[in-house]
DNA sequence: TTGGCGTGAAGAATCGATTCTTCAGTCTGT
DNA sequence: ACAGACTGAAGAATCGATTCTTCACGCCAA
């Protein structure tokens, strides 16, 4: 009972005076065993304890495959991040189970990484940082990687992500009419949804004649990024604002109010991230809805591939969707169509 | 290369001509190898894509547990969530790697756990709600299982928890001066950190002769949090304010800057649950500090101690510190020492 | 009485990797 | 020239549970 070592199946046999085929079968419902001794047997395992060892278990069958996962920590947290990330956990967990295999929680620490063998066969790594240490510990054990966004410092590692690009891309098309002028309010861009929302806008820019200004800043603070967000739109007025998560899109709705700036109809703004506090606001905002739930899966379909030696793509990305809300109706007149890539 | 079958230690023995020990001393830098055998098998391993059965290596030695690992979905996330969770999570996950464990996500879905087996030892449950049927499911199977923080009802399951009864109590005792009359903004207790925390405010208020008045918002959205906090400000002036979490404390501040109202000259303002963000915003807010570090070690520890069929403590209390910040400075006058408990 | 069948349960192989033990062959020193 | 030491590598046990195969025993019918 208090007993440092775990009970095994051996000690179940000894104890009930029977095989170990018959303490597997009696437990487990299989094999021809008579009710009696089934009984007895399940008693004399309960009262010593006896767990089957979920490893051992594993090991012959199809086999359980262990896959790390680990979580880069935001430096900015946001309805968004949280959302995602639990979403994203949820179906990676329930694909990997589904295909036997287990998600491993591996810790976000380079130092810790290297020292020790790691119980798994490969991994996923959410949300890398530029030149990412920790990845590259990762990568210098040899076993598969595949990242959820890129590391811009390794574009050539196998990652999977939603389409910003596009994404962005779409919202503004969607959102705001050709040739006027938007200003987008974004982070530093340290993470790759970053740079390429960015690069989505940009695009959108070139592609109908538009122009697009950009405003880095730092979202730590809520206190510290109000006065931030007056400079900008004090210094900047545009037609539309597009901000880059729901922290940023939620404090400029919250200063635009302050001003008195009615929203959409003096300006209009739009979010790239979707989250579910961008649908409560008022007025709601638009926004380009990620697919955390296809991103978790395909990322383990991924990873086992590679695991099992099989090839897989490079990169994957999700299209996103634009989800029309108050804060920018849908425009009647669609712009120019964008060119397929 | 593109097989589907994974390569095993066998496939490499059998190509290099050599023996399963002569493949794995090669690899593992193990054995008296010459270095040109050595070198031989390493490349014929490379050369069929082998990696090693992280399931099968970990058998044999002190063998590798698995502890499932789950996260209740927070209707409304903050900072504090955020900070918390991943901070539990890489600490825990530490505290698993370095004891021969490994923290295994399951996802939070009682259908999804009910219909699999799963491939784990014991689990920890982070957050569980009211009467949480996921719990429920896991402790069906028979393994065992802590909480961090309770479910409110089933009081009875080892639980680990921070101190919040303790740390609301002591924080008010810092920053609050008796007989002083407290507003305290709080959510609908789902949890028992919230629970906990009014629980805390109740025995300050009783033992140092105050009052405290509750305040429940429902804090999805930011929209409909500020107008709801208005009215809580307009009904019940008070000397200082107890605020939940920093979405709440956050949110009052700005609501109080708004209205012109002194911080902390005129009103006090204090919150539970700190977090980063509340030592950034302008006044700081004064918090009393979890340790989500020592309840994720906490709860590994007394998890892996349960699996190995030791007696666990049923509840752990992690005292919380009182974070002295700007918008309430520690009193210089002490108010009644609290009794020990 | 004995062949055959059904029952209950034990034996042994298996999963993949590691590690302890053994052993054949070569080299060295007396 | 031969015992003993050393080298390189294979054999076999092990981890814990599952599962395929075997086997002893009892009973019934021919």
């Amino acid at each position: 009972m208090t007993a440092g070592r775990r009970v095994t199946i051996k000690d179940v046999a000894a104890a009930a005076g029977v095989s170990l085929t018959t303490v597997s079968d009696s437990l487990t419902g299989k094999g021809r065993i008579p009710d009696e001794t089934r009984a007895r047997v399940k008693q004399v395992a309960d009262e010593l304890g006896y767990r089957p060892n979920a490893l051992a278990q594993q090991l012959r069958g199809p086999g359980l495959g262990l896959i790390g996962f680990l979580i880069a920590p935001a430096a900015e947290a946001t309805m968004t991040t949280v959302w995602f990330w639990n979403t994203l956990m949820n179906h990676a967990t329930e694909a990997a189970l589904g295909r036997q295999h287990a998600l491993v929680l591996l810790p976000y620490d380079a130092e810790l990484l290297r020292s020790r063998r790691l119980p798994v066969d490969g991994a996923i790594v959410v949300d890398p940082k530029r030149g990412d240490e920790v990845t590259e510990v990762l990568r210098a054990t040899g076993m598969p990687i595949i990242t959820v966004g890129r590391d811009l410092d390794h574009p050539s590692e196998p990652w999977v992500d939603d389409d910003y690009v596009n994404g962005a891309s779409e919202l503004l098309d969607r959102a705001v009419a050709a040739g006027e002028h938007v200003a987008m309010i974004t982070l530093a861009p340290t993470k790759s949804y970053i740079h390429d929302s960015i690069v989505g806008a940009q695009q959108w820019a070139e592609r109908t004649g538009s122009r697009v200004s950009l405003h880095t800043v730092s979202a730590f603070s809520a206190e510290q990024l109000d006065p931030a967000l007056d400079a900008i739109l004090d210094a900047d007025p545009a037609d539309a604002i597009l901000a880059l998560n729901d922290r940023l899109a939620t404090a400029l709705l919250r200063r635009l109010r302050a001003r008195g700036v009615n929203v959409p109809g003096e300006v209009r703004l739009v979010c790239v991230c979707d989250s579910p506090e961008l649908g409560q606001s008022r007025p709601t905002i638009t926004a380009a809805r990620q697919h955390p739930e296809d991103v978790g899966r395909i990322a383990v379909s991924a990873i086992i591939d590679a695991i099992a030696g099989r090839d897989i793509a490079e990169s994957t990305l999700v299209p996103m969707d634009v989800m029309p809300r108050t804060s920018a109706p849908a425009l009647s007149a669609p712009t120019k169509r964008r060119p397929k890539r």
